[in-house]
DNA sequence: TATGTTATGTGAATTTAATAACATGAGATC
DNA sequence: GATCTCATGTTATTAAATTCACATAACATA
């Protein structure tokens, strides 16, 4: 089924998007969808999305299209989403916090196994079913609850320091909010989530593309 | 100074995050830099940094770099961040109280001007200097504060409402964190912010490529 | 004033990704 | 059971983005 290439990373971000929109059509009762109808749900080209599925294998019927919730769980599976992933997030703050308490993480298969921070007024609070934990508890919780997964909340003057113990912890990978580039060693899988490009190019669209067209 | 030219949205993300980076060296009194320290500050290829900025025009001084305060400032100005923006955040739950109180939209000149939700529990809560209002207030808002952007926070089922709420208003933009597509007229810039789409990027790599490698 | 050094700016080459076009095969129809 | 329809899977084409390589110009030095 697994066809051996190098996989864009686009494909994989757009792979992630079909997915969740499967679940939508299939918790709406769609049985059957397809290329075409996945594009205009998704905002990409049909082709696109065959091309992306053609990555991993067939799943659909010439004709037809696809079965919604086999292609759903191959696109989960291809995802890694086939089992649970406990993470743990170290910065109980306003964005900590919401990530805490999201409930789309949980549908997709990610277990929030602790929150940590390093402020002693934060300390013992309680998100939800969760309570923030102190830093000195990172190893145990890290080992203890089978944690691969770290998610960096923190200020930047902070970011990197976090970095460190979770590579110095064993975890394999991590999601960084704060937008520096961290140094991890090249087997850490690390990826940035920034909250304000996306922002700064829509102000460039309406700013340099308007003063362009003058 | 400014070219013609179609600009790749890949090097307006860059822009800003190469703004930012500068923003950090001028804080810290460097006052020139290389493209090779900026490549690295940021994790590009120097190459890449150049070619970026030759988008817009000549910045640097051959042999030497570039002075990090011109430069921070003419990355700002192509951004369009050389004056304010009003922003109008819908949707007042975690995530928008996250967006609200963020300081670092601040610092780059974005002014949140309006919070809004439609449930009557949250309506008048503060947060920070801002008061909750109902969705009823936005149009008049919006009008008076010169509100262009704004940005979702709300459920999935209630984006696509919303969006037309602001289009309905004359915004121009619109910054979407809710994982759907929404259907806006052509005029409108729209962007999605997707927090688990790296996630998901991180379990494919550590799940799939692990896989393969079997 | 000539020379050496250094990092920019840019055109060409390469790589990568997206689009288009079409052959294929599954199912429906007659 | 032959034929027709339709959407997939795939190859070919086009487009886009990135990297490479080097000529260029500013500055420092002698
Ligand atoms: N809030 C947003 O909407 C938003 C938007 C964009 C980016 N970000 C980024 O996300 C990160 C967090 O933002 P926030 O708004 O939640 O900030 P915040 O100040 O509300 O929370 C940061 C938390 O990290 C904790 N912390 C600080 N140093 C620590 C350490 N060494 N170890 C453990 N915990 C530590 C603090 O005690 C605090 O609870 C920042 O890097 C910010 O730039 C946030
Ligand atoms: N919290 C996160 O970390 C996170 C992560 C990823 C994506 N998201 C997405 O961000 C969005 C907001 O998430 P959240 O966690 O803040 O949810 P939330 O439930 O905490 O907040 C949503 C808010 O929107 C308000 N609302 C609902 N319908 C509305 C309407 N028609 N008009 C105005 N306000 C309305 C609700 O009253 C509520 O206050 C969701 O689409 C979610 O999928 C959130």
């Amino acid at each position: 089924m697994l066809k051996t290439l190098r996989v864009p990373e686009a494909t994989v971000t757009r792979l992630s998007i079909y997915s969740r929109f499967l679940e939508r059509l299939d918790r709406n009762g769609v049985t059957t969808v397809s290329s075409g109808e996945i594009a205009e749900g998704v905002g990409v080209s049909p082709a696109q999305v065959r091309k992306d599925l053609a990555y991993f294998g067939e799943f659909g019927t010439r004709g037809v299209g696809y079965n919604v919730k086999d292609l759903l769980k191959y696109t989960l599976k291809i995802l890694g989403l086939d089992q649970e992933w406990s993470l743990a997030i170290v910065g109980a703050g306003n964005l900590g916090f919401a990530l805490c308490t999201y409930r789309g993480f949980n549908v997709r298969g990610f277990h929030i196994a602790g929150v940590f921070d390093n402020d002693p007024t934060r300390i013992g609070k309680r998100i939800g079913h969760l309570e923030v934990q102190p830093l000195e508890r990172f190893p145990e919780i890290v080992q203890s609850e089978n944690i691969r997964i770290g998610v960096i909340a923190v200020p930047i003057s902070a970011a990197q320091e976090v970095a460190d113990l979770m590579v110095k912890n064993g975890l394999e990978a991590i999601l960084n909010f704060a937008p520096v580039a961290l140094n991890v060693p090249d087997h850490i899988e690390i990826r940035n989530v920034d909250l304000s490009v996306k922002l700064e190019i829509l102000t460039f669209n309406l700013a340099f593309r308007a003063a362009q067209s003058l």
